[in-house]
RNA sequence: GCGGGAGUAACUCAGUUGGUAGAGUCACAGCCUUCCAAGCUGUUGGUCGCGGGUUCGAGUCCCGUCUCCCGCUCCA
């Protein structure tokens, strides 16, 4: 992990946020080669979702009306109260707690709070049914907490905290005037801006379900602690695509979807064993089934993509909320129905760190003495890599330089290739392994009588010679598309 | 949030009981060079994470704080 943090800052794909300030915690910038590489990565989503008759795109606004958010159930679901055990220090979410507590435990804390009505024999259900029911509100599950449930770490009693409402939604106001009528949030995700146009989506491309709608956005969550480089972050971007489809289908949809998203991964080069499927056993209110796609990174496996089935919950609950209609009407079989929601949600600062992570490779390479070196080498996909290819000149006479500059300036009208005269050919070639730059073409003394130049390969290393003006064709066939 | 480790040049790291901040790499300029890096010469580059304190004097000792890494906790 230490190498790919120090790689990433020393080639310039990420830097600490506001570094010479110290730093902020948990925020990253994305330095002249990782903004080229996370924009290849959105690129080539972006080209797969839409690419099709039945997705379109969208680019919804990130603040957006705070009645969304309680449509959503982020207001009421995003809240956790946590409180802190005085005694040890830990810290823990009080619903989390409530759950956790045994059943003898919930006995205990119903017989303490109604000594006379709970004082003889009790079934284990009925302690469960009464301890829901009784144990319900903010105010009496207070009191339990903080006089009869023990630290799960220290087993103290009543050395917890008062809770405390920690909301992941960041919050600011609209307008000069902050007060509680001028609050909005920076979207905690990108779906809600896509519920909330389904509508005028549906109108203005003349699409019918099944159909979905794609779009790329920064979102936004005050996280207790951030995490692993840019693993868990507070500003971060998703991919998502929501596909609307009629209720019945949506099983059918889910698998196609599945397939749909591991075959991407697989497609950008990304290895078959650095990918799992994790499926969700413990559902989110909205969700009928949901599976993450995990990568293992150098710090175990994370999810870098969900695919869920949201059934239809986010239209109907908008529907409620806002008063309008969210149903469509089939005119061939005269139906009305509400569709449901198969979700593809990627983050893609998560992707970009399994692209650079699964990329990075290190290997013993001979070198011209007959010795052997480490040669520092990123396997991209040509199509990912942030420079497509460098132009070299094998020595500054004769004209090699000149030639080679003319070459790269024609390349660059179409992709973003590194013209280099600095050095010996074999530390440039070295230079290249190292930012992943999959072809490199060398203008040599051959190529001032024939106009041919070598092609050198980056992964096998292996050369071979094609016409200086093929250059552009071989590179659109392999990075294109 | 808790516990542990770390922070000195762009990167990797030295820096002795407190006494004028160093090396290698990188970058830049020049030389050399006809295919797999680390030849030669020169140059740039340091608020020692930040803020206090002790001291004649702090990279070094003390306090606070920020950031990163590892483990736990958390992740609608």
């Amino acid at each position: 992990m230490d190498k790919i943090v120090s790689l990433a800052k020393r080639r310039g794909f990420v830097f600490q946020s506001s570094e010479i300030y110290g730093g902020l915690n948990g925020c990253w910038d994305y330095g002249p080669l990782g903004v080229e590489l996370l924009n290849n990565v959105k690129q080539a989503w972006w080209r797969t979702m839409t690419l099709r008759d039945d997705i379109e795109g969208l680019d919804a606004s990130i603040l957006m009306h705070p009645r969304v958010w309680e449509a959503s159930g982020h207001v009421a679901n995003f809240t956790d109260p946590m409180v802190d055990c005085k005694s040890c220090k830990a810290r823990y979410r009080v619903d989390v707690l409530m759950e956790e507590l045994s059943v003898k435990k919930k006995k205990d804390v119903l017989r303490g709070l109604f000594p006379q009505e709970f004082a003889g024999q009790l079934q284990d259900e009925k302690v469960l049914e009464e301890f829901t029911q009784r144990i319900s509100t903010d105010e009496t599950i207070a009191q339990v907490i903080q006089t009869l449930v023990p630290c799960p770490n220290c087993g103290n009693k009543a050395t917890f905290t008062e809770a405390r409402q920690f909301n992941l939604m960041f919050k600011t106001f609209v307008g000069p005037v902050e007060d509680t009528n001028s609050v909005v949030y920076l979207r905690p995700e990108t779906a809600q801006g896509i519920f909330v146009n389904f509508l005028n989506v549906l109108n203005a491309s003349r699409q019918r379900p099944p159909f979905g709608i794609a779009q790329i956005g920064k979102a936004f969550r005050n996280e207790i602690n951030t995490k692993n480089f840019l693993f868990r972050t507070r500003e971060f971007e998703q991919m998502e695509m929501q596909y609307f489809v009629k209720p019945g289908d949506e099983d059918t949809w889910f698998e196609y979807w599945r397939e749909a998203r591991m075959k991407w991964f697989l497609d950008l080069g990304m290895k078959p064993e650095k990918l799992r499927w994790h499926k969700h056993e413990k559902l989110a209110h909205y969700a009928k089934a949901a599976f993450d796609i995990e990568f293992e990174f150098p710090f175990g496996w994370g999810e870098v993509e969900g695919i869920h089935s949201r059934t239809d919950f986010d239209l109907s609950r908008h529907e409620e909320y806002s008063g309008k209609s969210m149903k469509y009407f089939d005119d061939q079989t005269k139906e009305k129905y509400t569709p449901c929601v198969i979700e593809t949600s990627i983050g893609a600062s998560r992707s970009f760190m399994a692209f650079l992570t699964a990329a990075f490779d290190e290997e013993m390479a001979a070198t011209g003495e007959g010795g052997e070196e480490m040669r520092t080498v990123l396997r991209f996909h040509p199509k990912l890599a942030p420079m497509k290819g460098a132009i070299l000149p094998l020595v500054n006479r004769e004209g090699m330089d000149e030639q080679a500059r003319v070459i790269a300036r024609d390349l660059q009208k179409y992709f973003r290739v590194f013209y280099d005269d600095s050095g010996a050919i074999g530390r440039r070639y070295r230079r290249q392994d190292e930012i992943g730059t999959p072809y490199c073409f060398t203008v040599d003394s051959q190529t001032l009588l024939d106009q041919t130049v070598t092609v050198r390969d980056r992964d096998s290393m292996r050369q071979e010679r094609i016409a200086a003006d093929q250059i552009k064709s071989y590179l659109f066939d392999r990075v294109a598309g």
